[in-house]
DNA sequence: TGTACATCAGTGAACGCGCGTTCACTGATGTAC
DNA sequence: TGTACATCAGTGAACGCGCGTTCACTGATGTAC
């Protein structure tokens, strides 16, 4: 048993190594990930890889979700690092500004799950499922400010119809004490921090807008501000 | 002379269908243009396409200065059609529903031009400089609105200062009687509506939202509101 | 107006490279009696 | 505890395909005298 362990760490290991390679790549040569690379790099024969990814589209697909666990770890780890909880506008910023912070340590993953579609790939339940907990930690915030009296619902116009019902199955399934207005204020910031974000990253602010720390945090300021973060 | 342009137009239809025909392929097999393939699809030998593009990368930048052209018309198109020019925010959102609309109609020409780079391919000047008239339409409407009196500078929390220089320089250069403050705004509803769009033809939306155009124009007019379109 | 020459579009073969995936195989590592 | 067998990791060759780009070439179309 221990020595089963053994060759069962050595393969987790191996598969490690393999996502980390081409990771690597994915930063150098932009989102053609190859196999053959892979290997090459790893010292191994190419076919070797397929000892522990069925296809190629598999190891994207265990890139992708990685790419998306890391990103939540990273926009949590900036919410939990505000002390006063009841700082919620403060939790906010911290939050979009690990997601940047993320995205420009790691411009190849955050292409891989934000930008354009891999051409031939079809991205399975799978990494929709590992997208989801990035919202829930912006929405999060929101809910505690309604759990501890702090935000009140907006109320306001009245959402149209259609949009109404998206958004009150997201609320029942996941968020039952949440405000629909509430809810699709965080849809507005999420949209924008990730709005601001790609731009940076693919190139429309080049020439332009050079601050871009600055300005990203301004934007996001000006959005708290609208969803009535206080 | 006559004869001579005759050879002349027949060259630019040339041009003309190996862009189109080049598009046609961006729409079913994603960013991986191949020449080879463009020229399989004019019935040509693929060396042919060198009488007409010295490399895969000039065609691509064609092709991206096309994109930024049509998605530039469409987006100025969506606002002269409000004939009642004193309506600053419904110029607005009919500008950015028109680019919704458009990037729905292309999406790989709009995965070109705002999702991830293309792997290898540089843009160069050029693709820049043709898409500055996209952001443009929006301001224009804010321009128009300062010069009629119906917008005041919202003045506000001034602009952080590198913030301020960058958006000084553009205002300096293109629109000399634009507040800053409202620039700033125009750049939030800029990325505001490109994230949108993004998110959508990205497919974060799957799964959740349902009522897509909904969605984007209850969104947009959030924006409207924060931005101080009446 | 007719002819000699230059320009141009398109051909076909080739260079040198890449890729994902399959398959039969060798040895080493583990498992069961 | 030792041996026979099964599992597993990695090899090397191959299949069949793709790509961008270069080059010498053939004919047709245009230009200049």
């Amino acid at each position: 048993m221990p020595a089963a362990s053994i060759r069962a760490r050595a393969r987790a290991e191996m598969i490690n190594e393999i996502k980390a390679i081409a990771r690597r790549q994915l930063a150098t040569d932009g989102a053609n990930l190859s196999l053959r690379a892979v290997a090459r790099d790893m010292g191994m024969v190419s076919s070797a890889i397929y000892r522990y990814f069925p296809s190629r589209d598999d190891l994207l697909t265990a890139l992708i979700v990685d790419g998306y666990r890391a990103l939540a770890d990273a926009a949590e780890a900036g919410d939990t690092e505000v002390t006063d909880r009841a700082d919620l506008r403060g939790r906010w910023l911290a939050v979009c500004h690990a997601i940047r912070r993320w995205a420009l340590a790691h411009p190849a993953e955050y292409a891989l799950l934000f930008g354009s579609p891999v051409p031939g790939y079809a991205a399975p339940q799978e990494t929709t499922a590992a997208a989801v907990r990035i919202p829930t930690v912006l929405i999060r915030i929101l809910v505690d400010g309604v759990t501890a009296g702090q935000l009140a619902d907006p109320g306001g116009d009245s959402l149209p119809g259609p949009v109404h019902a998206d958004l009150a199955a997201v609320r029942d399934a996941l968020f039952p004490d949440l405000p629909e207005a509430l809810l699709a204020n965080a849809a507005l910031g999420w949209t924008q921090c990730f709005g601001t974000v790609s731009f940076e990253l693919f190139g429309q602010l080049d020439g332009t807008i050079h601050a871009r720390e600055e300005f990203f945090d301004h934007q996001m300021r000006q959005l708290a501000t609208l969803i009535g973060l206080p």
